[in-house]
DNA sequence: TAGAGCCTGGACAACGTTGTCAGATGCGGG
DNA sequence: CCCGCATCTGACAACGTTGTCCAGGCTCTA
């Protein structure tokens, strides 16, 4: 009766414990250790035993106490900027995957693009002794996770590199993309070219605005400031800036924009104009193949991003890594009709 | 020097632990643990002493053991069907968000449909000790989870309730919806519709389908059996049922996909084809409203159901809550242009 | 100035598991 | 018949933290 009471007083409502199971079973703790394991030395009929107590009492082996013994979490953990933004979607994905296939669980937070909030989230991972962490950073210093990284906690950053500090990083070429992507429009016969894009402190950004300038540059066209919107990420901020440069005193006859949440606002502002005008976008996006015109993009490879990041992660935690690395992945132009559109000057 | 190799032997690296902070400190371990929590009882100045070492050596506290100690892991599952359906990512952003305000992480993974792995998933995450569970189940039979709510871990249903088990359930009103979308075709003159969802096995499969038929009997049509395609779910498998459907003996004039996915490949199929066919789907797609015509679609709120299911959670983790319920959420029906064309007989 | 009461700090056990090591048992061979 | 060896089993410490409890020093009052 005491015993009982005792029991439902635990904190995790009753639940039986290796030692409960031992003693139902009538043998010693270790025993039940080595069964629930699968370690060898015991007899088929002791293991019988044990597994009947294990099913009479519904134990399930405690990971939290496992953990503390072993030392490793068997868990890693993702932080991303929103996990709603299909972007990030089939990335996570793909990095649970991986992590499934080497018996890992996978915890995942969202930064919302805030540097405190993600350094929050990836300490608090920390504190729970996740084996590796993949990251999608918001911030641009890094350098409070050197004490992590040096206490094994195994490190990938994915998408946009670490700031300040040395860390394995997977990107796709953003800088080669916009490039090409912008040169496919003055291809088509377009110079006056808009470029919308989020804000420059965002690596991924700058890059895709350093890919725009170049292939300007490399057409020999100058690059008027209105043609340029930085920083705009809202719905309605980027709509304006469509609107703007789409009917200043010069308008642009195209406008390359620099991810999906930019280009499926691009796309509605082209849409209400009657006039066609010429739209690449970075990022693929759904459906973008049934629009009239579909849309042309530059697209990046969001699964194999994050499969490339957790493979190279866990062979961090095998040991066979050392020295930091970038990898960038090459970006595929999609043409779809919008980016081979005339001017339609 | 035999201190340090010790040291680097560590399983966790070299991390230290309260007890290497209280030493350095010279204060004593409780000391310590006072000021990491923030418990009263500490002088401010041997808080600053304990502090310096904190920052000296880079401590930070092992939650794995003070889950151990404590009993609650302030972190809770989400068990989903596939993170890169775009129908997911804000389900589980919202559940994250809830997760966040009470100070817990999320751990997620993805059954991909299959029981099994539903079931391993659930198991390893109770086996974690998570404190609550939000799942939505590619399983029907949920007795398995019986000894883990018995033994305290809260637990919540999403978008189908559990088989065999009494459990709270946050669902969209499957059926209501597909009757309304079906009805809407109905009123506009559609008398041969067809239907396109997934296995009946699936609750909310069965539901839409029941929505169906019970529209098309409150008006009076009997149903042939060619207007109706169960269990298909890959892309090239819903293409030929779409098809079919239009072009057999008796084709169709409208259609009403069950699902996202459906929905994107029968816009395809229509789009190919020359005729229009009238079209409803079930759960709103991004650029529904930017196709020619628009997709008119029976709109699922998934943020509202992830954080309705949540809070719920946590609910029940503050013990306020004793009895499981079913709470069913209104869906929308939205209308841009393709649920609204004509038979075109 | 002694005693009561408060505040600070630390020793110790416990959480549930695993690794180590030694004891018990059984069996075969000398 | 006993010894040695192999096999199976269990006692015990340890993982890093937190809760309990007590000691010592201080202040305040009578």
């Amino acid at each position: 009766m005491a015993e009982t009471a005792r029991r439902s007083e635990n904190r995790y409502g009753n639940r039986p414990t290796m030692k409960d199971v031992a003693a139902r079973a009538g043998v010693g703790l270790k025993t039940v250790s080595r069964v629930v394991n699968g370690e060898p030395g015991v007899t088929p009929d002791t293991e019988r035993r044990v597994q009947e107590a294990i099913d009479a009492l519904g134990f399930r082996r405690n990971d939290s106490a496992r953990v503390l013994r072993k030392g490793r979490t068997a868990s890693i953990g993702l932080v991303l900027e929103d996990l709603a933004d299909p972007f990030y979607g089939p990335l996570s994905r793909a990095v649970e995957e991986v992590a499934r296939a080497h018996g890992a669980l996978l915890i995942n937070g969202s930064s919302a693009e805030d540097p405190d909030r993600e350094q929050e989230l990836v300490l608090a991972l920390c504190a729970r002794r996740v084996d590796g962490l993949v990251i999608i950073p918001a911030g641009d210093d890094h350098r409070y996770l050197e004490p992590e990284i040096k206490a094994g906690v195994a490190t990938v950053f994915v998408d946009r590199p670490a700031g300040q500090i040395d860390a394995d990083v997977v990107l796709s070429d953003s800088f080669g993309g916009a490039r090409d992507g912008v040169a496919h429009l003055i291809a088509h016969g377009h110079r006056r070219i808009g470029f919308i894009g989020d804000m420059p402190r965002i690596h991924t950004a700058a890059e895709r605005l350093r890919g725009y300038r170049a292939a300007m540059e490399d057409a020999g066209i100058p690059v008027e400031d209105d043609w340029m919107s930085l920083g705009v990420t809202d719905p309605q901020r980027v709509r304006k800036a469509a609107e703007d440069m789409l009917s200043g005193p010069s308008p642009v006859t195209a406008v390359f924009a620099g991810n999906n949440r930019v280009t499926v606002t691009v796309v509605r502002v082209i849409a209400e104009r009657g006039r066609p005008v010429a739209l690449v976008g970075f990022d693929d996006i759904e459906l973008a193949d049934l629009l009239e015109p579909g849309v042309t993009v530059v697209a990046q490879d969001a699964a194999t991003l994050g499969r490339t990041a957790a493979e190279r992660l866990f062979r961090q935690l095998e040991g066979t890594l050392i020295t930091p690395e970038r990898i960038e992945l090459p970006t595929r132009l999609i043409t779809r009709g919008s980016g081979e559109l005339p001017p339609a000057d």
